[in-house]
DNA sequence: CGGCTATATGTCGAACCTCTAGGTGTCAGA
DNA sequence: TCTGACACCTAGAGGTTCGACATATAGCCG
Protein backbone atom coordinates (compact mmCIF):
# COMPACT_ATOMS: atom_id res chain seq x y z
CA UNK A 1 0.00 0.00 0.00
CA UNK A 2 0.93 3.21 0.58
CA UNK A 3 4.58 2.75 1.98
CA UNK A 4 5.93 6.09 3.19
CA UNK A 5 9.16 4.52 3.13
CA UNK A 6 9.68 4.61 -0.54
CA UNK A 7 7.59 7.64 -1.40
CA UNK A 8 9.65 10.56 0.05
CA UNK A 9 11.31 13.46 -1.84
CA UNK A 10 8.56 15.97 -2.81
CA UNK A 11 10.00 19.24 -3.07
CA UNK A 12 13.70 18.30 -1.67
CA UNK A 13 14.82 16.68 -4.96
CA UNK A 14 16.18 19.86 -6.83
CA UNK A 15 17.76 20.99 -3.83
CA UNK A 16 19.39 17.91 -2.88
CA UNK A 17 20.82 17.86 -6.68
CA UNK A 18 22.26 21.15 -6.18
CA UNK A 19 24.53 20.82 -3.00
CA UNK A 20 25.30 17.28 -4.89
CA UNK A 21 26.34 19.01 -7.51
CA UNK A 22 28.06 22.14 -5.83
CA UNK A 23 30.26 19.17 -4.54
CA UNK A 24 32.23 18.90 -7.83
CA UNK A 25 30.74 18.28 -11.12
CA UNK A 26 29.73 14.67 -11.90
CA UNK A 27 27.44 12.76 -14.11
CA UNK A 28 23.51 11.92 -13.12
CA UNK A 29 24.51 8.73 -12.59
CA UNK A 30 27.28 9.01 -9.85
CA UNK A 31 24.42 11.89 -8.34
CA UNK A 32 21.74 8.96 -7.85
CA UNK A 33 24.71 6.67 -6.31
CA UNK A 34 25.84 9.99 -3.71
CA UNK A 35 22.97 10.65 -2.54
CA UNK A 36 21.64 7.54 -1.55
CA UNK A 37 25.54 7.05 0.28
CA UNK A 38 25.63 10.46 1.83
CA UNK A 39 21.68 9.34 2.99
CA UNK A 40 22.71 6.02 4.22
CA UNK A 41 20.51 4.67 2.18
CA UNK A 42 17.52 6.89 3.06
CA UNK A 43 16.96 8.55 -0.64
CA UNK A 44 16.61 6.35 -3.74
CA UNK A 45 16.43 8.41 -6.51
CA UNK A 46 14.58 6.59 -9.13
CA UNK A 47 15.79 7.07 -12.67
CA UNK A 48 12.78 8.32 -13.95
CA UNK A 49 12.81 11.70 -11.29
CA UNK A 50 16.76 12.44 -11.64
CA UNK A 51 16.85 12.51 -15.54
CA UNK A 52 14.01 15.06 -15.78
CA UNK A 53 14.95 16.75 -12.53
CA UNK A 54 18.40 17.33 -14.27
CA UNK A 55 16.65 18.49 -17.79
CA UNK A 56 14.25 20.73 -15.85
CA UNK A 57 17.30 22.96 -13.54
CA UNK A 58 19.35 23.20 -16.84
CA UNK A 59 16.74 24.76 -18.13
CA UNK A 60 16.22 27.00 -15.72
CA UNK A 61 19.54 28.23 -16.20
CA UNK A 62 21.00 26.56 -12.63
CA UNK A 63 22.90 23.91 -14.67
CA UNK A 64 25.58 23.67 -16.97
CA UNK A 65 26.29 19.98 -18.98
CA UNK A 66 29.19 18.65 -20.46
CA UNK A 67 29.71 15.58 -22.10
CA UNK A 68 33.32 14.26 -20.34
CA UNK A 69 34.50 10.89 -19.70
CA UNK A 70 33.69 9.30 -16.40
CA UNK A 71 35.68 7.68 -13.48
CA UNK A 72 34.79 4.13 -15.80
CA UNK A 73 36.23 5.48 -19.56
CA UNK A 74 32.34 5.81 -20.82
CA UNK A 75 30.89 9.08 -21.84
CA UNK A 76 28.94 10.69 -19.50
CA UNK A 77 26.90 13.90 -18.96
CA UNK A 78 28.63 15.70 -16.47
CA UNK A 79 26.94 19.06 -14.48
CA UNK A 80 28.08 21.54 -12.92
CA UNK A 81 26.55 24.59 -11.13
CA UNK A 82 26.15 28.16 -12.64
CA UNK A 83 26.24 31.63 -10.45
CA UNK A 84 22.21 31.80 -10.59
CA UNK A 85 22.58 27.82 -9.64
CA UNK A 86 24.52 28.36 -6.48
CA UNK A 87 22.34 31.73 -5.46
CA UNK A 88 19.40 28.86 -6.13
CA UNK A 89 21.01 26.27 -4.00
CA UNK A 90 21.30 28.96 -0.69
CA UNK A 91 18.26 30.31 -1.30
CA UNK A 92 16.62 26.44 -1.19
CA UNK A 93 18.75 25.70 1.68
CA UNK A 94 17.92 28.49 3.38
CA UNK A 95 13.97 28.21 2.92
CA UNK A 96 14.74 24.64 4.04
CA UNK A 97 15.45 25.66 7.51
CA UNK A 98 12.68 27.86 7.83
CA UNK A 99 10.24 25.04 6.99
CA UNK A 100 12.16 22.22 9.27
CA UNK A 101 11.75 24.98 11.99
CA UNK A 102 8.32 25.85 10.97
CA UNK A 103 7.44 21.75 11.06
CA UNK A 104 9.22 22.07 14.16
CA UNK A 105 6.97 24.50 15.88
CA UNK A 106 4.07 22.78 14.72
CA UNK A 107 5.19 19.07 16.61
CA UNK A 108 6.02 20.60 19.32
CA UNK A 109 3.18 22.56 20.17
CA UNK A 110 0.38 22.06 22.70
CA UNK A 111 -2.54 22.52 23.39
CA UNK A 112 -1.71 25.87 25.09
CA UNK A 113 -0.58 27.43 22.26
CA UNK A 114 -3.19 28.77 21.00
CA UNK B 1 7.60 33.57 -10.41
CA UNK B 2 8.31 30.34 -8.46
CA UNK B 3 8.59 32.02 -4.67
CA UNK B 4 9.38 29.24 -2.77
CA UNK B 5 7.87 30.87 0.32
CA UNK B 6 4.70 30.38 -1.12
CA UNK B 7 5.46 27.09 -1.61
CA UNK B 8 4.33 24.59 1.11
CA UNK B 9 6.64 21.16 0.74
CA UNK B 10 4.25 19.01 -0.58
CA UNK B 11 3.27 16.01 1.87
CA UNK B 12 3.54 17.51 5.27
CA UNK B 13 0.52 18.95 5.21
CA UNK B 14 -1.67 15.96 5.78
CA UNK B 15 0.92 15.75 8.84
CA UNK B 16 0.05 18.90 9.86
CA UNK B 17 -3.38 18.23 10.19
CA UNK B 18 -3.05 15.55 12.04
CA UNK B 19 -0.49 16.80 14.21
CA UNK B 20 -3.16 20.23 14.57
CA UNK B 21 -6.41 17.80 15.07
CA UNK B 22 -4.48 16.07 17.77
CA UNK B 23 -4.44 18.51 19.70
CA UNK B 24 -7.96 18.91 20.19
CA UNK B 25 -11.01 18.11 17.86
CA UNK B 26 -11.34 21.28 15.82
CA UNK B 27 -13.44 22.35 12.35
CA UNK B 28 -10.98 23.47 9.19
CA UNK B 29 -11.49 27.12 9.16
CA UNK B 30 -9.52 27.06 12.64
CA UNK B 31 -6.99 24.44 11.26
CA UNK B 32 -5.68 26.95 8.79
CA UNK B 33 -5.60 29.51 11.32
CA UNK B 34 -3.29 27.32 13.76
CA UNK B 35 -1.34 26.41 11.41
CA UNK B 36 -0.27 30.17 10.32
CA UNK B 37 -0.16 31.02 13.62
CA UNK B 38 1.94 28.32 15.57
CA UNK B 39 4.31 28.49 12.46
CA UNK B 40 4.37 32.06 13.28
CA UNK B 41 2.70 33.03 9.48
CA UNK B 42 5.16 30.57 7.59
CA UNK B 43 2.44 28.11 6.76
CA UNK B 44 -0.57 29.84 4.70
CA UNK B 45 -2.86 27.01 3.88
CA UNK B 46 -4.68 28.02 1.11
CA UNK B 47 -8.69 26.78 1.49
CA UNK B 48 -8.62 24.98 -2.15
CA UNK B 49 -5.57 22.93 -0.39
CA UNK B 50 -7.39 22.50 3.51
CA UNK B 51 -10.09 21.47 2.45
CA UNK B 52 -9.56 18.58 -0.28
CA UNK B 53 -6.75 17.30 1.61
CA UNK B 54 -9.23 17.12 5.06
CA UNK B 55 -11.39 15.11 2.94
CA UNK B 56 -8.55 12.53 1.84
CA UNK B 57 -7.74 12.40 5.12
CA UNK B 58 -11.33 11.04 6.21
CA UNK B 59 -11.90 8.86 3.43
CA UNK B 60 -8.59 7.37 4.34
CA UNK B 61 -9.96 6.47 7.55
CA UNK B 62 -8.00 8.81 9.97
CA UNK B 63 -10.56 11.57 10.52
CA UNK B 64 -14.25 11.94 11.79
CA UNK B 65 -16.15 14.10 11.54
CA UNK B 66 -19.48 15.99 13.67
CA UNK B 67 -20.90 18.51 12.98
CA UNK B 68 -20.87 20.91 16.34
CA UNK B 69 -21.47 24.32 17.25
CA UNK B 70 -18.13 26.49 16.76
CA UNK B 71 -16.89 29.41 18.99
CA UNK B 72 -18.84 32.03 17.38
CA UNK B 73 -21.96 30.06 17.56
CA UNK B 74 -22.08 28.67 14.38
CA UNK B 75 -22.15 25.32 12.87
CA UNK B 76 -18.81 23.73 11.77
CA UNK B 77 -17.21 20.60 10.50
CA UNK B 78 -15.51 19.78 13.74
CA UNK B 79 -12.80 16.85 12.74
CA UNK B 80 -11.47 14.35 15.40
CA UNK B 81 -8.46 11.81 15.01
CA UNK B 82 -9.63 7.75 14.56
CA UNK B 83 -7.24 4.93 16.04
CA UNK B 84 -6.01 4.53 12.67
CA UNK B 85 -5.11 8.56 12.33
CA UNK B 86 -3.40 8.52 15.55
CA UNK B 87 -0.75 6.06 14.30
CA UNK B 88 -0.71 7.22 10.81
CA UNK B 89 0.24 10.74 12.70
CA UNK B 90 2.78 8.95 14.37
CA UNK B 91 4.41 7.19 11.38
CA UNK B 92 4.64 10.33 9.28
CA UNK B 93 6.35 12.58 12.07
CA UNK B 94 8.81 9.61 12.43
CA UNK B 95 9.29 9.58 8.64
CA UNK B 96 9.74 13.33 8.67
CA UNK B 97 12.68 12.88 11.52
CA UNK B 98 14.29 10.67 9.67
CA UNK B 99 13.65 12.79 6.45
CA UNK B 100 15.29 15.41 8.41
CA UNK B 101 18.20 14.21 9.53
CA UNK B 102 18.72 12.71 5.59
CA UNK B 103 18.74 15.88 4.20
CA UNK B 104 20.77 17.25 7.16
CA UNK B 105 23.42 14.47 6.39
CA UNK B 106 23.28 15.61 2.78
CA UNK B 107 23.02 19.59 3.42
CA UNK B 108 26.55 18.86 5.45
CA UNK B 109 28.29 16.62 3.14
CA UNK B 110 31.55 17.32 1.83
CA UNK B 111 33.70 16.42 -1.28
CA UNK B 112 35.61 13.85 1.03
CA UNK B 113 32.37 11.97 2.16
CA UNK B 114 32.51 9.66 -1.08
C1' DC C 1 29.91 -17.13 -27.77
C1' DG C 2 25.79 -16.18 -24.72
C1' DG C 3 23.99 -14.32 -20.79
C1' DC C 4 24.27 -11.40 -16.94
C1' DT C 5 25.33 -7.28 -14.32
C1' DA C 6 26.80 -2.54 -13.87
C1' DT C 7 27.25 1.82 -16.04
C1' DA C 8 24.82 5.62 -18.28
C1' DT C 9 21.11 8.24 -20.52
C1' DG C 10 16.57 8.97 -21.69
C1' DT C 11 11.07 9.05 -22.48
C1' DC C 12 6.18 8.29 -21.45
C1' DG C 13 1.91 8.01 -18.85
C1' DA C 14 -0.40 7.52 -14.54
C1' DA C 15 -1.07 9.23 -10.06
C1' DC C 16 -0.90 12.59 -6.73
C1' DC C 17 -0.81 17.16 -4.45
C1' DT C 18 -1.23 22.19 -4.26
C1' DC C 19 -2.69 26.50 -6.12
C1' DT C 20 -5.79 29.81 -8.30
C1' DA C 21 -10.10 31.10 -8.81
C1' DG C 22 -14.42 30.68 -8.33
C1' DG C 23 -19.03 29.60 -5.62
C1' DT C 24 -22.51 29.37 -1.36
C1' DG C 25 -24.28 31.28 2.90
C1' DT C 26 -24.36 33.56 7.70
C1' DC C 27 -23.48 37.17 10.91
C1' DA C 28 -21.59 41.52 13.08
C1' DG C 29 -20.42 46.15 12.61
C1' DA C 30 -19.90 50.67 10.26
C1' DT D 1 -26.50 48.53 2.91
C1' DC D 2 -22.11 47.07 2.34
C1' DT D 3 -17.93 45.10 3.91
C1' DG D 4 -15.26 41.75 6.15
C1' DA D 5 -14.78 37.73 8.89
C1' DC D 6 -16.47 33.13 9.47
C1' DA D 7 -17.28 28.54 7.40
C1' DC D 8 -17.93 25.32 3.88
C1' DC D 9 -17.04 23.56 -0.93
C1' DT D 10 -15.49 22.36 -6.08
C1' DA D 11 -13.18 22.49 -10.72
C1' DG D 12 -9.33 22.98 -13.45
C1' DA D 13 -4.50 23.90 -14.18
C1' DG D 14 0.16 23.03 -13.22
C1' DG D 15 3.99 20.76 -11.40
C1' DT D 16 6.53 16.50 -9.43
C1' DT D 17 7.47 11.78 -8.71
C1' DC D 18 7.12 7.04 -9.84
C1' DG D 19 7.04 2.77 -12.53
C1' DA D 20 7.92 0.84 -16.68
C1' DC D 21 10.13 0.81 -20.67
C1' DA D 22 13.92 1.61 -24.21
C1' DT D 23 18.79 2.09 -25.61
C1' DA D 24 23.77 1.20 -25.55
C1' DT D 25 28.53 -0.17 -23.95
C1' DA D 26 31.80 -2.76 -21.01
C1' DG D 27 33.31 -6.50 -18.28
C1' DC D 28 32.92 -11.02 -16.36
C1' DC D 29 31.94 -15.93 -16.16
C1' DG D 30 30.93 -20.45 -17.80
Amino acid sequence: MNDARTELLKGTLDMLILKVIALGPTHGYAIAQRLQQISRDFFQVHQGSLYPALHRLEDRGWLQAEWRESETGREAKFYSLTKKGQRQMEAEVANWEQLCSAVGLVLRSSEGDF
